[in-house]
DNA sequence: GCGACAG
DNA sequence: ATCTTGTCGC
């Protein structure tokens, strides 16, 4: 019995223009919740999320992570197939994982805890990334942290593991921080850390340090991503089972 | 108008 | 994101 089979369809009504899906993120950034800490970083569970692409077949495979935050250890996995539901634009990325991301969320055995994306939240031209719709959309408490600074400026942190420093938007409201560029290893690139959804920006920082004990980046995005790129290769155009 | 631009 | 071999280094 092949149960794989199914992908995630493009949802009904789902933005069909980069006009259409502006709107949408215009009339959800105003659920983004601000005021709240987030769970405590060591505590309870963090999850991983990323997807792989095959734009030849249109295919998206979205895979999630469940760490013991205290531990690190993987508690759970799940992996969910998909359409691709959206062009890749710089700043409407959400629109090309989302379905997928909230399918592979619901397939988890367990509740995630806090989420962790690959990207951005309020890091993001209208100030709704990634990160921040997956929380709006879902609940959870949400944080990104991505590769790039995207369009973003930063002086360079110092160069100890932990050193920080503001990740500044342009001039709309003159500079603000987004987020920050958080040196998670010695000597490495930073990486780049914004709020989601319901988790301070201080939280969000140390939670990143609390993934990052040998690597740049936190052990939820190199699990989710490893998982989502076998998950990829192992559903052929005849529709083969991911690890489930 | 042109270039840059999370993944 | 993805296309791709070997190679330098801990």
């Amino acid at each position: 019995m092949n149960t794989s089979l199914n992908t995630v369809p493009i949802p009904a009504g789902w933005p069909a223009t980069e006009e259409q899906a502006r709107a949408v993120q215009d009339e959800l950034r105003g659920r983004v919740v601000l005021d709240e800490p987030g769970p405590p970083p060591g505590t309870g569970r963090v999850t991983g999320v990323d997807v792989a692409y095959d734009d030849e077949r249109d295919v998206v495979v979205a895979a999630a992570v469940v760490l013991d935050a205290a531990t690190l250890a993987v508690v759970a996995e799940a992996t969910a197939v998909g359409q691709v539901s959206f062009p890749y634009v710089p700043g409407l990325l959400a629109f090309r994982e989302i379905p997928t991301v909230l399918a592979v969320l619901d397939a988890l055995p367990c509740p995630p805890g806090l989420v962790v994306c690959d990207g951005y939240g309020l890091a993001h031209p209208r100030r709704f990334g990634l990160a921040s719709h997956l929380g709006v959309l879902t609940g959870l408490s949400t944080i990104g942290v991505a590769k790039n600074p995207f369009t973003f400026s930063y002086e360079e942190p110092g160069a100890r593991r932990g050193s920080a420093s503001p990740l500044l938007a342009g001039e709309p409201t003159g500079p603000e921080e987004v987020g920050r560029a958080l040196r998670t290893q010695d000597g490495v690139k930073p990486v780049f850390v914004s709020v989601g959804h319901r988790v301070s920006l201080d939280n969000a920082c140390a939670h990143t340090l609390a993934l990052t004990p040998k690597y740049r980046l936190p052990e939820t995005t190199r699990s989710a991503d490893s998982l989502c790129r076998r998950a990829l290769k192992e559903t052929t155009p005849s529709g083969a089972s991911p690890v489930d």
